[in-house]
RNA sequence: GGAGAGGUGGCCGAGCGGUCGAAGGCGCUCGCCUGCUAAGCGAGUAGGGGGUAACCCCCCCUCGAGGGUUCAAAUCCCUCCCUCUCCGCCA
């Protein structure tokens, strides 16, 4: 896409105006609660029933140590109870609609023995749930398996750069940090947010908010021009919708739950604030079958994201390079299975592409699998480079969660030969805080100033700030 | 927050406790017919799970969700969720 010159106004793109590609069923949030269905598997089932020594060394890949074979034994046995309790049933049915016709003395007999087929029924049917419980106990904790060419390893210093771009400065003055540029140009106050909110939050003022809202048009014209339909998603969401993601059950301690007082008590209000809008951009065709020829579906989401950051103490404690707020464009594609890997490079081109508008050295890395959470398969993340800690720090991260979220969500598309699940991907455009800091520290200047990019400064309507 | 009305297949919309997974219509698919199109005629057309090497086929579950009554529930009872209308409050 073209950006708009200094001198010319933002131009604007027209987004596909009433262009729903699907038809929407009847909205209904408590179609089937998390686990029940086809879906109770969380991936693949046929993986533990046809390949088990995959699953274990896909396990093993991510450092886990689930036992497969008890898996495998206790799916057998749910099967083989649910097998005979069904028959049973379909006995009990096939006597019942006899009752109908039948007079006197045969039709109480009849009844009789229908009842005990029913009470038998029952007790078995109980069995089988019993059993399927236990399985998806164990089931739900196995992630989704890592895609061969993640990089090997446990922990995010195991990611491996597979890329370099753009040139890191050499300062002939002394670095400021993103806080000390912040409070000095008006842009970040911490001392005032950590009276108003605490640790972990910060204003932004004056030209940040500026270049904010510059770096989000910016962002959502170029990824309307690739056909993604700008979102303004919910920010609270209920608990399926974060299940169904992945984020639970294994990161519930990273998510703020809401509600309100009621004596001693905070009483749940059963939402929860979204620490991205992947969340509810995934959640968005919950339950839907889609269109095959209306693949990819592709989403940018605008939220604020809140994460706890439980387990983060002392970590990246100055400025906001990690607060419990912050705003973000997301990329979400619904994306047609085949073509996910060709999808998950396309994100990834686009996330590089627009670091690079804003003239930001950085690296890319591919994420190792034991630390890819639960839902992808692969992740690259985009680290650049900041000048005040001399490294390269995380500022976007773009995964192909497979089928894992679709499964759980149940977002199938059709096909002649019936509903398959769709893949789903995610990617940072612009995580604005930490752009925010990548920007002012790469573009400071000796006197305390800083210089807008190019790119951004039709958007921002300033080519400097201070 | 108060009062009321509703949630049935891709969509609309019927449905006395007893072959109802569900009439009818629309849409779609495939045939036939037609100079082309339109119209007309015929057939098909929900999802999930299990049995089977697989197909045919068979069985189970699903009428917003969960539970209950019954030999038998879309239909009766309870709880919850959601949508809509009116009132109140509100950016």
């Amino acid at each position: 896409m073209g950006v708009a010159h200094p001198d010319q106004p933002a131009r604007i793109v027209p987004v596909r105006p009433g262009s729903f590609p699907v038809s929407l069923p009847r909205f209904s949030a408590d179609r089937d609660g998390p686990g029940r269905g086809y879906h109770h598997g969380m991936i693949d089932i046929t993986l533990l029933r046809e390949r088990p020594d995959d699953l274990k060394a896909s396990l093993a890949r991510r450092g886990l140590d689930l036992d497969v074979d008890l898996m495998a034994q206790i799916d057998r046995d749910r099967r083989s109870t649910r097998a005979n309790a069904e028959s049973m049933r379909a006995e009990q049915k096939s006597l019942s609609r006899r009752i109908p016709r039948l007079e006197g003395e045969a039709r109480q007999g009849a009844i009789a023995e229908a009842g005990k087929l029913a009470a038998g029924y029952r007790s078995a049917l109980a069995d089988a749930d019993e059993l399927d419980r236990r399985f998806r106990e164990l089931w739900i904790t196995v992630p989704n398996p890592a895609h061969p060419s993640a990089a090997d390893g446990m922990v995010e210093e195991d990611a491996v750069e597979i890329k370099r771009w753009g040139t890191v400065r050499d300062f002939d003055f002394p670095v400021k940090d993103h806080r000390e540029l912040g409070a000095e140009l008006g842009m970040i106050d911490i001392e005032r947010a950590a009276r108003v909110s605490g640790s972990r939050f910060g204003y932004l003022t004056g030209p940040a908010v500026m270049i904010e809202f510059a770096l989000v048009r910016m962002v959502l014209e170029m990824l309307g021009d690739r056909g993604f339909t700008p979102v303004v998603p919910p920010v609270l969401v209920r608990e399926e919708a974060l299940f169904g993601t992945g984020f639970f059950p294994d990161d519930d301690q990273q998510v703020y739950e809401v509600g309100v007082t009621a004596g001693e008590e905070l009483r749940s209000d059963n939402l929860y604030l979204v620490g991205t809008s992947e969340v509810s951009l995934a959640a968005y065709h919950t339950g839907e079958v889609l269109e095959e020829d209306a693949l990819p579906l592709r989403y940018a989401g605008f939220s604020s994201c809140f994460r706890r950051e439980a387990g983060a103490h002392g970590k990246d404690t100055a400025g906001i390079f990690r607060v419990h707020q912050f705003d973000k464009v997301d990329m979400f594609s619904f994306c047609h299975p085949e073509r996910s890997w060709d999808e998950h490079e396309m994100l990834l081109g686009i996330e590089e592409q627009i670091v690079q508008s804003l003239d930001i050295p950085y690296r890319v890395v591919n994420v190792a699998a034991g630390d890819l959470g639960s839902s992808a398969a692969k992740k690259y993340d985009i680290e650049a480079w900041i000048p005040s800690q001399e490294r390269y720090r995380e500022i976007t991260s773009c995964s192909n969660t497979t089928d894992f979220q679709s499964r759980r969500l149940r977002i199938r598309y059709r096909t002649d030969g019936g509903n398959r699940l769709v893949h789903t991907l995610n990617g940072t455009a612009v995580a604005v805080g930490r752009l925010l800091i990548a920007i002012m520290e790469n573009h400071q200047q000796a006197d305390g100033s800083v210089v807008v990019p190019d790119a951004l400064r039709a958007y921002a309507g300033f080519d400097r700030i201070g």
